[in-house]
This record gives structure tokens, sequence and C-alpha cells, in this order.
DNA sequence: TCCAGTGTGTCAGAATCCTGACATGAGTCA
DNA sequence: TGACTCATGTCAGGATTCTGACACACTGGA
């Protein structure tokens, strides 16, 4: 088998990605009896933290192209869930705003997706989740400037 | 702003998905070069591992479903990278291997994704990175039982 | 023996997401 | 002022993935 390759059971790489599967679905099983999607809920959640942000910034923070971004928040526009100005005050962007039918969509969401979080730390004690995040920064922080060493 | 919902910047979750999203970009970025896709390598990889594993197997090992493993399969099978027999020896499962042609594809690909993967643990050390397993394995445990529980 | 349950391969259609491209507005610098 | 770069919104097309469905094979219990 010439003892090359990455050994998946104890790969951080495969781990995180099992992880981040495993989050996922767990995050579609308690949304989908309230008719929301994993994309869907990040879009609002992120509106609700820092309202005002433009569609290719939420793009980003939702970890999805801008064209994406676009169609998802006519849709959530469309259901009344978000606004924006018809025309930007300045620049390009255009500023997305929670509407209270928004917003009280979103609680009910966030709840649940709260739940999930806590139950997936369940058996982590409050210095293991710290380890946690310090491990996780680190880890984006190493791929990030790797990636921007390659000019791209 | 009535302090519910998940703060980002101190949600286990979101930086969950945060290094995964950075991860796959990473890789993606080191693939391209060598004509395959995330997905791609997953599958040779699994199959590098666990020799004759079954499409539904491999979709599950590469968090797909089986009908995306299938087409791909189709296509690496047609490539010369991965053979099937014709029929099942036993049952409807068709073990999938590796060829010649496919482990040198993957070894070259397994070389540029153990970089990507050496240069994210970057900053941790061997105790942070042992921590940082345990903690990912906890996490997809409970996870896992959580959606047992739940009957599906 | 029969039969329900589970696992697998496969086909067809739909939904989702991305790549490529274009135009516009703002900032920078010579 | 003008050229250049960068970020944004938007449209069109294509690629990828998923959902739904069907048929078949093994297993275990009634």
């Amino acid at each position: 088998m010439s003892q090359d390759g990455i050994d998946l059971e104890t790969s951080v790489g495969y781990l995180l990605k099992e992880a981040s599967a495993a989050l996922r679905a767990a995050m579609e099983d308690v949304l989908r009896p309230l008719g929301m999607t994993v994309t869907h809920y990040s879009c609002l959640e992120l509106l609700a933290q820092r309202p005002g942000l433009s569609g290719a910034e939420l793009a980003r923070g939702a970890f999805v192209t801008r064209q994406s971004m676009h169609v998802l928040l006519q849709a959530l526009e469309r259901d009344g869930f978000v606004t924006r100005p018809a025309e930007p005050a300045v620049g390009k962007a255009l500023p997305a705003r929670l509407t209270a039918e928004g917003r009280r969509r979103l609680d009910a969401a966030s709840a649940a997706v709260r739940g999930v979080e806590v139950r997936m730390l369940a058996g982590m004690d409050a210095a293991d989740q710290e380890h946690a995040l310090r491990c996780l920064r680190s880890m984006v922080g190493s791929l990030r400037d790797q990636r921007a060493s390659e000019d791209r």
C-alpha cells in the first residue's frame, strides 16, 4: 500500500470536513421544518448582527459567490424578510436590512440552530471550546496567508 | 440589538464552516493545476486507503449522495483511473479499485494536499493538533447521536 | 416459506451554485 | 483632468449536486 497518502482517521483536514458536513446536515434537519435553508439562515443571521451589509459582503460572510447571494436576496426581498433601497445612496452597494417579519423568522431559526450548536459542544468543557476556537482561528489564518501569498 | 442570535466571532459552528471553506478553497487552488476537483481527489484517496469500496460507501466517505458519486465514478472509469467489475460478485455492490494510472495521478494530488494540510497546521504544536482532533471527533459524535435519536 | 427491511445501482428531472461577462461608481495617482 | 484599479450589482449560460423514483439482492424474523 506504500504508506503515502493521508490517513483519514488522523487527518485534521478530513475531520474538519466531516464535522462541517455533520453540522450542516444537523442544521438542515432543524431548519427544514421552518421552511429555511442553511444559506437562507446564514444571510439573515449576518444581517441581524451587521445591519446594512451589501450583497457582496453578505456573500463573503456566507461563503457563496455574490451571484448566488444576489438571487437569494431577491427571494428574501420578495418574501418580505429583507429590504433594500431602490437606489444606492453612495457607490453601487445596496445596504440590506431585516424587516420585522424577517427578524421574527430569524428568531425561531436562530433558537433552533443554537440548540444544534449546544448539542454539538456537549462533552466539551469551556476550556476545550476555547481551545477549539483558537485552533480553528489559527487554521483559517494560516490558510488565508498561504492563499494571499500566491496572489489570488 | 436584543442579544440573541449567535455571535459569529465566538461561534464554534461558524468558525468550523469558515475553516472548512478555507480548506476547500486552498485544496481547489492546488488541485486545479492537476486537472482535479476536490470530490475527484477525495474519491481516489478513499480508494487508495480502502480498495474495493462500493459506490455507496465512497459517497458516504466523500460526503456526497450516491447519485453524485455514480456519475463521478463513470467519469473516473472512462478516464482509466478506476476499474470496476462488469457484474457484481455478490449482491449489487460493485467494488472499485485504482488503476496504475489512477494511483499515479493520486500520488501527485496527495502530495499537494498534504502540503496544504501542513501549512494549515503551521502555528500549532503536536499537542494542539491532538487536542483539535479530539474536539472534532467529539463534535462529530455528538451530532451523529443527536441525528440518530431523531431516527433519520 | 414468505415477507418486510435495508442496502445498492441507476435513471430522470429539478434545484442550486458557479464561471464568465458587462456596466457602473468610487478612489488613486500622475 | 484622465487613465487605472478595485468593488459592486446584474444577466446569461453551464456545470454540479440533489431529490425522487424504480428495480434488484441480501438478511432476519414471523
